[in-house]
DNA sequence: ATTATTCCTATCGATTTAGTATGAATTAAA
DNA sequence: TTTAATTCATACTAAATCGATAGGAATAAT
């Protein structure tokens, strides 16, 4: 099953639309939210979210939209999904103690390790898989399913 | 930062303790729950699950209290963790779908095909730590601390 | 001007998480 | 055999997070 977040999904499928897209003109919200089913008012706000990491550029007033600002295959599906889950810091800070190193903090130095190493195996993966092989998949599997209804 | 759900770093906290504590006597969840100061009747509800998975086992009654099934050093993170979110099946069945594979089933396929590679990394990051290694570095960083207080 | 669009911020309902409450069942010990 | 200590079962509540909606200001093409 697919855990990742609605606003994860929703977001990496918005980016799939706009990498499909001519990127030499700007594709609405309102179009992308059509097209993969999601309220528009909300692919709206994730594209923000999108925009202020740098991943997507905007256009204003009529006729605007969004672009993708870099190649497909340039970007990962890490820098995809950190730029919506507000993109943890991997800073180390283990120490936000207000005085006296108690039981707790112990256990929480032990678990914030083993939390880091957590994420990091994570972002391995994620970082090996680009845009464009989402891409890809996507049409694969859109064209399958064409010829299925073919008949 | 530790991002573990309450929960499940109670539930390691509580297995540490029982890791430290004589074997052939019980340790009571209000011991527990003091030690570590988490709410007792939250981590008798842990415990439960704890059981449930087999991981302890429980005497009822005065002088009851639970222990360790295992050996600290054959106990893995893997086991604990997942014996407490609920040990989601592994399984991909990658078809709930009423009828029709439109837009959005496509998208949730290649996500939920990419959600169990992140899954599989996670958990082989949690099946190499023991709960041996765990009570060691817990016990390593309780000196340290000893040491840093006893001025 | 008008219209189409992004942008900003607030709110709302549902779900999940964290914790509390009550009390029955069980068992050691007095 | 009573009593006290404990697990066990179930239900409830409060707070946080998630998913979504709402209203309107800012911007820009026509």
């Amino acid at each position: 099953m697919n855990r990742f977040s609605a606003k994860v999904t929703y977001g990496i499928m918005a980016t799939i639309e706009l990498a499909c897209h001519d990127r030499s003109v700007p594709l609405q919200a309102k179009a992308i939210a059509k097209r993969q089913g999601i309220p528009s008012r909300f692919i709206e706000q994730i594209l923000q979210q999108l925009k202020q990491a740098g991943i997507i550029r905007s256009l204003r007033g009529a006729q605007g939209g969004y672009t993708l600002v870099q190649d497909p295959q340039h970007l990962s599906l890490a820098e995809l999904v950190n730029s919506m889950n507000g993109a943890e810091s991997t800073s180390s800070i283990l120490n936000g103690s207000t005085g006296h190193p108690v039981n707790p903090e112990v256990s929480n130095t032990i678990l914030s390790n083993i939390w880091a190493q957590v994420q990091e195996a994570e972002q391995s993966v994620l970082r090996v898989i680009s845009l464009q092989s989402l891409v890809e998949q996507h049409q694969k599997l859109e064209s399958q399913r064409s010829v299925m209804y073919h008949i």
